[in-house]
DNA sequence: ATCTCCTTATAGGTCCGACCACTTCTGCTA
DNA sequence: TAGCAGAAGTGGTCGGACCTATAAGGAGAT
């Protein structure tokens, strides 16, 4: 009566799984439900529902009609976990927009780092891309839905900085303070940034960290500029 | 057949029960699971699938007994919910302590900001605890158990620096660096780290925001000087 | 012999109705 | 009036039924 709902029967379940999940290779395929829930001694409902926070922190796959595996996700494979924990959580703008100005620059240094020939060519296409899409205003888009989803730059300097915890951070910033940066810049900002990213990018295909560091810091900083005098206040709310 | 698992039923419940909430003040109390569960056109076993994502979300607070309420959780909650997401996910204590360097001197300056009296002489009491601690070795505990949990200095600077996602992704880090610090620093250093805080704790306390970033900085900096010469390898995972 | 299609076994997904456990409120009792 | 038992209502657990999706295996056609 005095301790809290340790004694709930899912929790008995849960941590019993989470135990045999850690403890298992990735891919390992648990028994089924019918027959784990015997197992432990409890009903294949509170089994599924031990099953379910598992599923949702994305360390077990649920297969309708297969079964049910063990993961081991990545760190970027967080980013649509964290999303709706920080999402209407009184989060502002500011924050995000903070977090990005202290980790973007280690992102671009390890994306620096790591970056391929081929991952170096996506991004100055990209940029130029951003480019002709500012100067020609709006250019016919023959991209009819099937073309590989114009991946943005800051994606690809994700991709190219590789798994991290960091990595996944900014990402998420990046995802939730996207629809705000469209809006609420000026064209002259607006050129002013591109050039700016232009210049990240470019330290970044030459492989030179602390350069793309300070470029990427350079960005942040005149954006935040813009921002703040700009008035773009809110929550990262919907 | 193409999309993905859009058709299943607890999604479509887990979706108006989303909508619901978002647009329901804090502290709402939900309908009873089954007439809520007849209203939405599923049965009782779903809804609660539906409601226990919601809940582990932070999103509704489940009471046993008495009812379901909407919850609107702080920044500082958010590190229960993230810990698991972190844990066991391939990271480094390097990417953590990077987290750290990165972001906590802006926390530290948000405390500067914010800090009241009581809380400065909070964390000079635990300071000075922590130096007596250091000096005298071990001193007799006569906290028999129910002393009010003797927080730690970067709690007490959290509470400081107030309800932000900084401030809990920090959090965060110190509790899964925390364990990996107290071994593999030698006394020499520990005693250097223990000054610096202090002198970061007393910048909080003076409310100079630049100068407390500044000791924050300069204190993590030689703390990862002193971890990298001590070889000091390995995943958080447990 | 190989490929295709269909059957079938088996897995998870949903539903139902019952009962258990806890909280709250109510009204009785001392 | 203070305290306590009971009733009502809520979430928690259970077992079993049925639906639906996947994968594996076998019959048939090529």
């Amino acid at each position: 009566m005095s301790e809290a709902g340790v004694n709930r029967v899912v929790e008995q379940a849960r941590d019993a799984l989470a135990t045999f999940v850690k403890n298992a290779p990735e891919g390992t395929k648990l028994p089924p439900e019918r027959q784990l829930a015997q197992r432990l001694g409890v009903s294949r409902t509170t089994l599924r529902d031990g099953v379910s926070r598992l599923a949702q922190l994305g360390l077990l796959e649920v297969r309708h009609g297969d079964g049910t595996y063990v993961r081991s996700p990545g760190a970027s494979q967080l980013v649509p976990l964290l999303r709706p924990l920080v999402e209407g959580r009184h989060t502002t703008l500011e924050e995000l927009f903070e977090l990005k100005r202290r980790v973007e620059p280690a992102v671009a240094a390890m994306a620096a780092g790591n970056c391929t020939d081929a991952q170096a060519t996506a991004m100055r296409a990209a940029i130029q891309r951003e480019r002709d899409e500012f100067n020609g205003a709006a250019l016919p888009r023959r991209t009819s839905r099937k073309s590989p989803q114009r991946r943005q730059v800051h994606e690809l300097i994700a991709d190219a900085a590789g798994e991290s915890l960091l990595v996944a951070l900014v990402s998420l910033a990046n995802e939730l303070v996207a629809p705000y940066l469209a809006k609420g810049l000026s064209p002259a900002q607006r050129r002013l940034a591109l050039e700016q990213r232009s210049a990240v990018v470019e330290a970044i295909a030459a492989g030179e960290e602390e350069a793309a560091a300070d470029a990427m810091e350079l960005y942040l900083n005149s954006l935040a500029r813009a921002l703040k005098n700009g008035a773009l206040h809110g929550t990262a709310a919907d």
